[in-house]
DNA sequence: CGAGTCGGTGAAATCGATTTCACTGATGCC
DNA sequence: GGCATCAGTGAAATCGATTTCACCGACTCG
């Protein structure tokens, strides 16, 4: 492989000049411009990246840790985000976590040794090493942005939607559809969106009056959708309607019904959240809260890239719309009719 | 943020010996060691990676370029391939080409630049820019290596399964339930893997002796099974039976059969192919060609693996196998009960 | 006792680009 | 005509590591 010397001396010139020909051809005059680009040329020269990271310390990479590539929510996310990046002509470096904190540190500590120029975490976890290059970087903003979640205390910027309005707007709709036993299968607590999402789902249930809210955890896998869905039914009088705090855990209150001889929505609503791409084939179609998934992926991509353009300087968060499907599997309730 | 020097001089120590502390121990004495960890501890140094790259003309990282990272068939393929480079402290630098061909060569690009050790492509073309350094590198293998697909004329290792086979198993599966008028959804014909299929189904065909196999062609999207069931049932007498070169297309046909009150498998036996996370959950359940997508994505990582230590001179591919699962899509044709 | 070996270390070259600074010749302007 | 300006270019420093080679002292062995 050919070197910037090489062209160089083909070419007749010095090698700043070529390195000025592909990066600043405006400054080279026209005859020289074209002798370097012959060079280039026929020695096929291809400038080495690495040697530029090293001496403009860019590398022009974006880190992306995710907590489950193969969940369709974070993919949907991921894809907004590569799109993004790509745009603006940054690569994407992407670290599936698995949910395990030892991973979200080994790659954060890319930041550190300057494999990646940002940072994009998707879980709701700051690793230590992250949270070291925020505090060094205070009061001004590292480069460092959260997709989903959002924590204030972090004083990182985040993109995401109103979590807790979302829950209230979905129970809203089955207090509308004359639901009073709502149960509600929440996602991980340890998680602010799970957290905020049950903070608005009881709120509305205070607001309509309902004392029968009861509220099982999941852990956004179809089978804790079932489970939940299970103990929801055998610990007294059944629900009429049951919201899930992600399309998944729906899908397993789906399959329990089926297995139960229950009909949706006839016997039982069912309510998702986030709308990923198979939420409309499940029978009945599930009626869920839609988030913006590749928005949230190209708002963080927006944000990191503000930030290293150094046009972002205080942390600043990013809070963006839901919608509310209504699909087949919310109906009025039997006694309501 | 602090360099090997200032480490060496608040060590006492030569730049040298602080490289060999770090990356080979065992050759500097104890004392010393202990010194220059310490150093290293205080001023919380942390090696550039890209003044490392440079020097070693290695980059720690593998470029993957996958035609659609939100299809849950290559996310799981792609969280296969994350999870083995992790294993072997490679990073994954992922591209999303959405099936274009001017990404894939953007990206393949990176490889000419360094920015990363090898490729591996998910689609079934190989970009101008990879082929030139596989033509560069031969007869050895270039660092690149394909995954899911299978063109023995690219010269390029692959991981997949043996395609041809699959759906000729897929198809006995329908023959063996009594099924004679069998109508088949493909992928885009210019992949070799839909072309793998299809020759298998078809040769199934003639050996069972029927010729009533009617094939049209879909685009792997759900769209495109919907719209291929119609097609199917609108020209000559219906099919008892369909198979769809994926799981998608073959919920499309779900879709089309519920919109059309037809009841499967009572009416319409499907059957998918892929076994993505969602085919169990389909309404019925899905009978489909499970493919070992996290095997795929792990082999073709080991593939290339042994390529960059040299291990693996000449191409190599790999097949792995499959898997036909029944469910509750597929039943014995009305007029054989 | 002298030659050879070996463990431990440092000086300096190197990877391949970018960028600063200085220089040259040509032009503009009074 | 002389001085300032400017466009165009090259020499050399620089980014931050790794690695080769040479060196030194201590030890072994004949």
């Amino acid at each position: 492989m050919s070197n910037i010397y090489e062209v160089a001396k083909r070419a007749g010139v010095s090698p700043s000049t070529v390195s000025r020909v592909l990066s600043r051809p405006a400054v080279v005059s026209i005859k020289t411009r074209l002798r370097v680009l012959r060079a280039v040329d026929v020695l096929r020269y291809i400038p080495n990246s690495t040697a530029k990271n090293l001496r403009t310390c860019r590398t022009g990479k974006l880190l992306v840790t995710v907590p489950d590539i193969s969940n369709p929510f974070f993919s949907l996310i991921l894809q907004g985000i590569e799109d993004a990046a790509q745009r603006d002509d940054y690569a994407v470096l992407v670290g599936d976590t698995q949910h395990d904190d030892r991973r979200e540190q080994r790659y954060a500590l890319m930041l550190n040794s300057k494999e990646a120029d940002g940072l994009i975490f998707l879980g709701h976890r700051l690793p230590e090493a992250a949270a070291g290059l925020a505090r060094a970087a205070a009061p001004r903003c590292a480069p460092i942005v959260n997709g989903c979640e959002f924590n204030p205390r972090l004083g990182i910027p985040s993109v995401h939607i109103d979590n807790a309005r979302a829950a209230s707007d979905a129970m809203e709709l089955l207090y509308d559809l004359g639901h009073r036993r709502i149960g509600v299968v929440t996602g991980p607590l340890a998680s602010p969106l799970s957290r905020d999402r049950l903070r608005g789902a009881t709120l509305t249930a205070r607001q309509r009056g309902a004392e029968n809210l009861r509220v099982v955890d999941g852990d956004f896998s179809v089978e804790s959708g079932a489970e939940g869905a299970q103990r929801l039914f055998r610990a007294g009088p059944p629900p009429t309607a049951i919201f899930c705090f992600n399309d998944e855990m729906a899908i397993g209150v789906l399959e329990y019904a089926r297995q139960q001889g229950l009909r949706v929505p006839r016997d039982l609503s069912v309510v998702g959240f986030d709308d990923i791409r198979f939420a409309r084939y499940t029978d009945p179609p599930l009626t869920t809260v839609a988030q913006p998934m590749r928005a949230i992926g190209e708002g963080t991509v927006r944000l990191l890239l503000e930030i290293l353009h150094d046009d972002l300087i205080t942390p600043e968060s990013v809070t963006l719309p839901h919608t509310v499907i209504t699909r087949a599997s919310t109906a009025e309730v039997p006694a309501a009719r």
